[in-house]
RNA sequence: GGACGAUUAGCUCAGUCUGGUUAGAGCGCCACGUUGACAUCGUGGAGGUCACUGGUUCGAGUCCAGUAUCGUCCACCA
């Protein structure tokens, strides 16, 4: 009848399902006038090394919305791609060239660089797009996208040369956080503090032309040597008649002043006095640009001394520290000097202290811009879910804070800006607009119309009148060519990756070429239309889903680039969900290598089992932990990471995983012994930092709470398989009124029921209650009452043909609902169910599609629901349980037959005896007197449940202290909450200020608690 | 230092927005149960003074204030 396997076997199904949907195109999203379309821009993951469970749960998220939308009739837009991810691959690429060939980037130089990056890039990426492949991701992957790719790069440098244009990028420098082991910049956000230990000196300088000396303290005595003020608080009575004088620094005999600044000076701390290194130090860079210090920049980019620095040049600043402080030692400067935990800031990327450190960048000016993006968020255009998070976006962008653009480094798109020294001769300039011209050494390079045209207003010069810069729009070969014969050169920097991921809603789309849709990857050639209507059609996009820590760095930004280019917002919505932290609470992340890669849990659980339990986790508060174990390969034993150690290596998987996860360098890899005593055999395990060696068994990540999913699916394919067992003789047509069973009314009445309200919750991005009403659904009505009840129909001819079709009705709309969560496991089911019953549906059976990814979302009539059936059937089932709970109590086995007597009014006896089959199906008890006159007889358990009062004759049976315990133990019960009640009802306040309907429900309530108290009191009665 | 979130059963989490009978789920635990949907299962059960202290209210897990602990983000620390 059926060949389903008693176990659902993943693996089959996603071998079978995830080709046919790609070859039947059931992902490509393509203009189609008269159907809504629906947009979601992946958050694109860095190319710096493979997904793990959080971009798992981030990617499980977005196709469940997609499926759900593609179902709801929407063209589906799920864009897929990757983010070059600038600082943080060109760092993992560096440091793995250091390792394991002792290069740095100096010694191969830019180009080769470049394209070891690109053969990183293309590693991962292909493992990250399959990763999300086998995770049944349904993105549209013709037109995958890659930030460095020709679409994204043009999209780069248009708006590059639109906000120059514009006069919102601007050049200056400015004290950045630089990384002396990269050479580079560093963004604020990609430094983290940690506290070491330093010390806590006191120096003083003297006053010139006085016998004063005046102390101040530093952690940073070598910065000294950049020192241009010494800066006290304007009302420090201490130091007050100094001020205006000079002191002199005795190290580089240098005279600076003693100036007076209340936001930089702090009377209570130190000796209240401070030295002021505006180059060297951000709070003195501010101070310095209110009292016009004079910045002098004491340090190479590799973080020795430069000249300025006198005697100590070319000394790196820690050796440069101890020789000043040796210094001043001997020029009888030095006071003192303290232990002291000192909070130093480290650049993410290369774990190296950061200095501050003066030098030349681009910005973009943030107020207009930022405004903007905050606009539409305040009129609603933008809203978050949860709501709460608006206020983190607003709360940044309020600051408007020009952002620093320009990074030293070599992975990516490279500033459109060319320049030339220009040797004093900047009364040249103008003529440059006018005429096209540049002369160079006696000789005149002379532009063509055209592109000087597109040079007129294009360029800026230097503060120091130096550099002549130019800003070049896309693609411009020939003005490149004729800039580099006169003279020009392209600027070294890179833009912040932040830059083009900030255009992906629209870049994608193929902005800013307006005239034709951007090229298909497996169709290069094919983009012929008129017009850019997949731009129009998909822009702008519907949700972003994305975890809260880049709502600063990528949701604004795209919101404000959005606006910029595009004029409209990128998205509507913007989803925010949980964080994946590991098992002792720390984030899961590349950098900190403590990531669990899906592909092992999939490979355990199946995807669709992984998909369901991580929908479970995504709620609107919660971070989620996931602690994991490894597998032993060979015999599937856990291991427990905490406290197993890892073979020779003596090592304990740490506790804390802070990126100091021994990496081995040319060494035997760790290896884990297995703990069970049978076993003892070694393994590498699984981990996002290395490799395992080829051919040895690796111990898988895993975790166990995925079993949740697992045993869900599995419930499910049994359901299904049962069903299916009984389909013999399915014939499709809608069924008789009268035909409706209970059971069949009532679960038509839940299915409509559940139907809305998944609805209503995926609608809200609440996909942890989304899951919990499915699986409630699917498992404790379906399956453990609907089919049970429906089992003697199924084998009676008379009865079967409503029954089959109900059933198949229920099972139809389940998998529905249940393939946007489980898209694998849901089509193999419908796959089967199309051979079985290609026709099905109520009220009006309808041709099944031949995917059920393209199928209808299920839309059931409403006048199922029925609140008066369901708490009938609520009644139903309280008594059946009441019958099994006296079962268990006295040990009663099921080969044993019960009799059920109900004390009851006529209603309700009319409706027990309409099911009186049940009974005997789901107890094994045979209903016997029901009605107003039943008598409890001799020797019987006993339950009451407010409107029936059941009997159980157990003669022989029953232990009758036992029973009267029994009962007396629900006696005190319902006395407990009877007296609540009362008390409650006896308060005046309660019963005038409490709604009426609330007093009158607990009027009811008591009232049907006090019944059951007395059934109950009666039996105890009987029973002395 | 600021902002946001969390603290509920042994574990992982719902419920709090919108106060109202006996606070839920999954896992784990205990007892019983396998000749056809499912042991990745079924039936029944035990297990929680809802972090703490005050307040508001007829009534607080739910609202308010404060405290403690944890987490995240931001800022700062001569």
């Amino acid at each position: 009848m059926t060949d389903l396997h008693k176990l659902y076997d993943p693996r089959s199904a996603q071998e079978k399902w995830l080709p046919f949907w790609d070859e039947n195109g059931y992902f490509d999203a393509d203009v189609v006038r008269d159907k809504p379309s629906h947009t979601i821009m992946i958050p694109l993951p860095n190319v710096t090394g493979a997904l793990h469970m959080g971009h798992a749960l981030n990617g499980t998220l977005q196709d469940l919305i997609t499926r759900y939308r593609r179902m709801q009739g929407h063209v589906a837009l799920w864009m897929p791609g990757t983010d070059h991810a600038g600082i943080a691959t060109q760092a993992v690429v560096e440091r793995r060239m250091l390792e394991e060939e002792g290069l740095t980037r100096h010694d191969v130089g830019r180009e080769a660089l470049v394209n070891r990056i690109w053969k990183w890039k293309d590693a991962y990426e292909s493992r990250i797009l399959n990763q999300l492949k086998q995770l049944g991701a349904s993105c549209d992957w013709r037109r995958t996208r890659f930030t460095l790719d020709e679409i994204c790069s043009n999209a780069v440098r248009r708006t590059f040369f639109k906000l120059f244009g514009d006069g919102l990028i601007y050049r200056g420098k400015r004290l950045v956080n630089w990384d002396t082991f990269l050479q580079t910049a560093v963004a604020d956000d990609e430094v983290f503090h940690e506290n070491i230990n330093g010390h806590f000196w006191t120096f003083t300088y003297p006053v010139v032309d006085s016998d004063e000396r005046i102390a101040f303290s530093t952690t940073r005595p070598e910065t000294m040597l950049g020192d241009t003020a010494v800066c006290v608080h304007p009302s420090d009575k201490r130091y007050a008649h100094l001020v205006g004088k000079n002191v002199r620094i005795p190290l580089v005999d240098r005279e600076i002043p003693i100036i007076a600044d209340g936001l930089l000076a702090d009377k209570e701390l130190g000796t209240g006095c401070v030295k002021v290194t505006p180059a060297h130090d951000p709070n003195d860079y501010a101070c310095g640009l209110r009292n016009n210090l004079e910045m002098i920049n004491i340090l190479n980019a590799n973080g020795t001394i430069n000249e300025n620095g006198g005697e100590f040049e070319s000394l790196d600043r820690y050796k440069a520290r101890e020789a000043v402080v040796a210094k001043m030692e001997e020029l009888g400067h030095f006071v003192d000097v303290e232990d002291r935990q000192i909070p130093i800031m480290h650049s993410d990327r290369s774990k190296t202290p950061i200095e501050p450190y003066l030098s030349d960048q681009w910005f973009i000016r943030m107020d207009n811009l930022a405004q903007n993006a905050m606009d539409v968020v305040d009129d609603g255009r933008v809203s978050f879910f949860p709501a709460r998070y608006a206020k983190t976006y607003m709360d940044w962008l309020g600051e408007k804070r020009d952002w620093c653009i320009s990074r030293q480094l070599w992975w990516g798109h490279r500033i459109p800006i060319w320049s030339k020294t220009f040797n004093g001769r900047t009364t040249d300039i103008p003529s440059l607009e006018a005429k096209a011209m540049l002369a160079e050494d006696g000789e005149t390079v002379v532009f063509t119309d055209e592109l000087a045209e597109q040079l007129s207003g294009r360029y800026t010069t230097t503060d120091d009148g130096e550099l002549l810069l130019l800003c070049v729009n896309n693609g411009c070969k020939e003005l490149e060519l004729q800039l580099e014969a006169a003279g020009f050169e392209q600027d070294e920097d890179v833009l912040d990756t932040w830059f083009s991921s900030a255009l992906w809603p629209h870049s994608t789309l193929g902005w800013p070429d307006l005239e034709q849709n951007p090229p298909l990857n497996n169709e290069p050639d094919a983009s012929s239309t008129s017009k850019n209507n997949v731009l129009d059609y998909f822009y702008p996009g519907s949700v972003l889903v994305t975890s809260r820590d880049i709502i600063t760095l990528w949701v604004a930004r795209m919101v404000l680039t959005g606006l910029y280019n595009m004029g409209d917002i990128p998205f509507s919505h913007v989803c925010v969900h949980p964080k994946i932290l590991d098992g002792f609470g720390a984030g899961m992340s590349k950098s900190k290598g403590n990531g669990v890669d899906p592909l092992d849990l999939i490979d355990r659980y199946g995807t669709d089992a992984v998909r369901f339990t991580i929908a479970s986790f995504a709620g609107e508060t919660q971070d989620v932990r996931l602690p994991i174990s490894y597998e032993c390969p060979h015999c599937e034993e856990l291991i427990d990471p905490s406290h197993y150690k890892l073979g020779k290596l003596e090592v304990v998987v740490p506790k804390t995983l802070k990126g100091e996860f021994p990496v081995p360098a040319g060494e035997p890899k760790p290896v884990l012994v297995c703990p069970n005593k049978k076993c003892r055999k070694e393994s590498q395990f699984s981990t996002p930092l290395y490799d395992a060696d080829p051919d040895v068994p690796v111990a898988r990540m895993v975790s166990e709470r995925f079993e949740y999913g697992r045993n869900f699916c599995n419930k499910l394919w049994n359901a299904s398989r049962f069903a299916m067992m009984n389909l013999e003789g399915y014939t499709s047509g809608p069924v008789e009124e009268n035909d409706l069973q209970l059971e069949d009314r009532w679960i038509l009445s839940r299915l409509s029921t559940t139907a809305t309200e998944l609805q209503v919750l995926l609608d809200k991005y609440q996909f942890d209650a989304a899951t919990r009403v499915i699986r409630d659904f699917t498992w404790n009505e379906f399956c453990d009452w609907y089919l049970e009840m429906v089992k003697p129909r199924l084998r009676d001819d008379n009865q079967r043909t409503t029954a089959q079709r109900v059933l198949v009705t229920v099972l139809e709309s389940l998998l529905k609902m249940l393939h946007p969560f489980a898209p694998f496991i849901t089509e193999e089911l419908w796959q089967r169910l199309n051979e079985m019953a290609p026709e099905r549906g109520l009220p009006q059976p309808i041709a099944a599609t031949e995917s059920i990814m393209i199928a209808p979302w299920p839309e059931l009539p409403h006048n199922w629901q029925s609140s008066a059936l369901e708490s009938r059937f609520v009644r139903l089932q309280e008594t059946i349980v009441a019958v099994r709970n006296i079962r268990a109590v006295y040990n009663i086995p099921l080969s044993t037959p019960l009799k059920l007597h109900i004390r009851c009014n006529d209603l309700v006896a009319a409706e027990m005896r309409d099911v009186a089959p049940q009974f005997d199906n789901l107890a094994k008890t045979e209903l016997g007197d029901v009605g107003a006159t039943v008598q409890r007889p001799s020797g019987s358990a006993g339950f009451a449940l407010g409107d029936a009062d059941g009997y159980i004759p157990l003669e022989g049976i029953i232990d009758r202290e036992a029973e009267l315990e029994r009962q007396q133990k629900e006696r005190d019960k319902l006395t407990g909450f009877i007296t609540g009640h009362e008390k409650k009802l006896s308060n005046r306040n309660f019963v005038s200020k409490a709604p009426d309907q609330v007093v009158a429900e607990v009027r009811e309530t008591l009232a049907g608690l006090k019944n059951q108290l007395e059934s109950v009191e009666q039996i105890i009665r009987d029973l002395s």
